[in-house]
DNA sequence: TCGATTGTTACAACCGTGTTAAAGATGCGA
DNA sequence: TCGCATCTTTAACACGGTTGTAACAATCGA
């Protein structure tokens, strides 16, 4: 599922450009022209970044962030201000009040989704976890390397990730949309049926015997099941 | 592990922005509405970076500076002054306490990280302004000078800094954003694309043969990776 | 045994990376 | 201050690996 930007704009021909650009960077994005509905909806499905414009009719941009700020559930999703209003004491109200960014209009395409990409990158998620062992396989994140009793295997950016997620979550039975959820993430609909194919490539690699897996078992009907080796 | 920031501000709206960014930015927050437990705390688990109000109840900022200065384990820990005092006055009573920088309020959160980031780096360099050797490559950042198999070669100011960048983090992945954000630093909005150019230009002055790298190797899907040859 | 589920293979499209050249900045010396 | 040299960034394209899919084979359960 692609990151979700909800967007506050009520000049129409800023709303289509934002949005070409922000769609064409990978994000998806939800317009609101007034600030009105964006609270509740937002508390259901929770978007990745607001970006607001100050001036909009219905509640402004300001007032928006303020609750934002104040609503539990979203008060730690970072705002950016996009406005006309480009006067130092504007601009530094809305930071204190808890905005993240702030880009004065004319902006540039390029500034936008550089901007956008650079306060989500703040906020992701700065903990590396740690190396994962189960039995014989060593599984490094920060180093994206896998080692199978000591012997480092290359693996690609999928295979790496498909197995990181199994390893830690042993013992769980995982159906294949679930892994086309937790695993492929934004990249949309994908056949179950790759899963398989992962499955298989992913054996060759840590499994002694690829036909007679000791880690990634397949449970019939259900799914998959990463565990430890006995 | 986190770096760990001391906060001592009693306003908790204030208290509020800045736990928020700095917790955004990859810090750890520790919040103190006022300066009378923060020392005792302090001495236990030493925080990387003080940030106090001037102006709070109990033991005022100024005065906390200076205890913190005169506690043998705390001296060498960098202080920043947040306040709304903006007078020159105050502004040099703090610096001549041993203040490292001083933040006047109204404030926005990217001149706060930043300005936190910049003391923190600041003071991380004695702890590590050494040469660095990885394989039959030195780098010397005090000499701003890289060798090769004992061989002087010339090098960029970006390349150095990336190169310097890669080889004090052995064996981890980074990404293009990553490197963007650690190396170049405050020049915003570069493609990460720039990020490839630069690493070809590193394996042509360090591989004995950059088709086949041996230093940097790219992580397919990830981004790249420095690791010391076997 | 039969149907459903899973395993396997090969292939084509796509995306990520390497690479080059040229434009754009920056700094330096005359 | 201007012009030149160097560094930096961008843009474009070619290549190769990764990825997803379809078709078929094998296996399991009833």
């Amino acid at each position: 599922m692609k990151p979700h930007i909800s967007v506050v704009e009520d000049d129409p021909d800023i709303s289509r450009l934002v949005r070409h650009h922000l769609e064409g960077a990978g994000f998806a994005v939800k317009l609101y022209p007034t600030g009105n509905a964006i609270l509740a909806e937002s508390e259901r499905q929770r978007p990745a970044l607001f970006l607001l414009d100050i001036m909009v009719p219905g509640k402004d941009g300001l007032e928006l962030c303020r609750q934002i700020r104040q609503t539990q559930s979203l008060a730690l999703i970072p705002v950016i201000f996009l406005t006309a209003k480009s006067s130092e004491a504007d601009r530094v109200l809305g930071l204190e009040l808890g905005a993240d960014d702030y880009i004065p209009k004319p902006f540039s395409p390029r500034e936008l989704v550089a901007r956008v990409k650079a306060v989500l990158r703040r906020f992701e998620r700065p903990l590396a976890p740690g190396p994962v062992r189960v039995g014989e396989i060593e599984i490094d994140p920060a180093a994206m390397t896998l080692a199978v009793s000591g012997k480092l295997v290359t693996t690609t950016a999928t295979e790496f990730r498909l197995l990181d997620y199994f390893a830690r979550h042993l013992g769980r039975v995982f159906t294949r949309d679930q892994l086309l959820d937790s695993v492929w993430r934004d990249t949309s609909y994908v056949t179950p049926r790759s899963v398989d194919v992962y499955v298989r490539r992913i054996r060759e690699k840590i499994e002694p015997d690829p036909e007679n897996p000791r880690y990634l078992k397949t449970v019939r009907g259900a799914g998959y099941r990463f565990e430890a080796p006995k």
